[in-house]
DNA sequence: GGACTGATGTCATCTTGCGACATCACCGTA
DNA sequence: TACGGTGATGTCGCAAGATGACATCAGTCC
């Protein structure tokens, strides 16, 4: 490879990210995180190592492509949306349930799997979410919240999807995340009120 | 250093872990995270690189060794408390805000100031703080608590501790974590509850 | 056609993280 | 005292991650 007659060749790749994000998802998937190493994921792509560092950040990026478009939902809906800042936030999760995650379990799933098999792919999560987080909180801001509770209710919400979420990529899962969101916002109440009496039991503990 | 006479020395160092942890909170503080690198932080032990990844996994984890403690101290707390789950956790972070924070903001500040700087930082306390929750939840399923229950109190307590970590360090703050806690709690409490009225104004929305 | 811009490939380098091996201190035992 | 085992450490080497510097080529504007 590399005949001399295409040294330094630059034939500009439109979709040169897409196929490598494409690569990365194969080569996780087959054989590992950890396993895969950045060069062969540029050379399934038919890139150069040095491309895939200037388009992604680093070798993780590669899986967190998606997290733009989730944001720029969220952050929407929630600018949208009339009510109390809780209820707004588990509205805005409501609509990216329906609008993205709703039709693709099973990619979900795979890219769920490959992350819960490296620890380095978890802690990249849990900033993505963070960052995700900050995000909503401002959009929350920005509409006259407070800033504390803002934060809360974010934090609540996010709460909400995930153990929602957790649930609906579970294997043997048939309810539908929206739903799944729903269900966990009335137990996040159930938990949280209800201080004074000896054994509350507000809701179905389960 | 290193004289020939001394080649390959093995003196036992009882302290090797703390002097590490030590020099590397001194660099990261001095030229910053990144801009430090692992034989430096050996080399001021007074040990070599090798010696620092015998005794952490990586270069973040010299950040992160109270971590244990930590868990430790929560996991009993919950295991001893006898309340709604909810308020156990609270409780539980009630007793680490005293027994393990309170009388050390200088050393919580500027630790939290490097790890504000580095967003690998960043994603590791992440990681911590998402083990520091499965203990917890653990802890909480011992007593009998179902496991979506268990895992909402338990995410809703750390939603509270952050807010309220959070503004224990921040510049100019003058009360007491355990007060935050409390505060923040009443908070929490107040947001995600009450979904029917206009303006809730449980406590102070700031 | 020629200059300019931008994406890419190549080369070099640093750092992380770890395996393999030798070395030395310490400790128990004869 | 001598001897052997155990364990912590230092040295060497290396794969992979990540980045800077530079050359090369395509397409575009003048």
């Amino acid at each position: 490879m590399t005949s001399d007659t295409m040294v330094g060749m630059a034939r500009w790749q439109p979709d040169a990210r897409a196929r490598l994000e494409a690569a990365a998802l194969e080569l996780f998937h087959e054989r590992g995180f950890e396993q895969t190493t950045v060069t062969e994921i540029a050379a399934r792509a038919g890139l150069d190592k040095r491309t895939f560092y200037r388009l992604f950040g680093d070798k993780r990026e590669a899986l967190f492509s998606g997290g733009k478009l989730l944001e720029d939902v969220l952050v929407k809906a929630v600018a949208e949306t009339d009510a109390a800042p809780f209820e707004t936030v588990i509205a805005a999760f409501h609509q990216v349930a329906n609008e993205i995650f709703a039709d693709r379990l099973d990619l979900v799933r795979m890219r769920q799997s490959i992350i819960e098999g490296s620890p380095e792919l978890q802690e990249r999560e849990l900033r993505k979410t963070g960052s995700l987080a900050a995000a909503v909180t401002a959009a929350l801001r920005e509409k006259g919240v407070g800033e504390t509770t803002a934060t809360l209710a974010t934090e609540s919400g996010v709460t909400v999807f995930r153990a929602a979420f957790a649930r609906w990529v579970a294997p043997g899962c048939d309810a539908s995340l929206a739903d799944l969101i729903a269900e966990m916002a009335a137990e996040l109440r159930a938990v949280t009120s209800a201080p004074a009496v000896p054994a509350p039991n507000a809701a179905t503990p389960t």
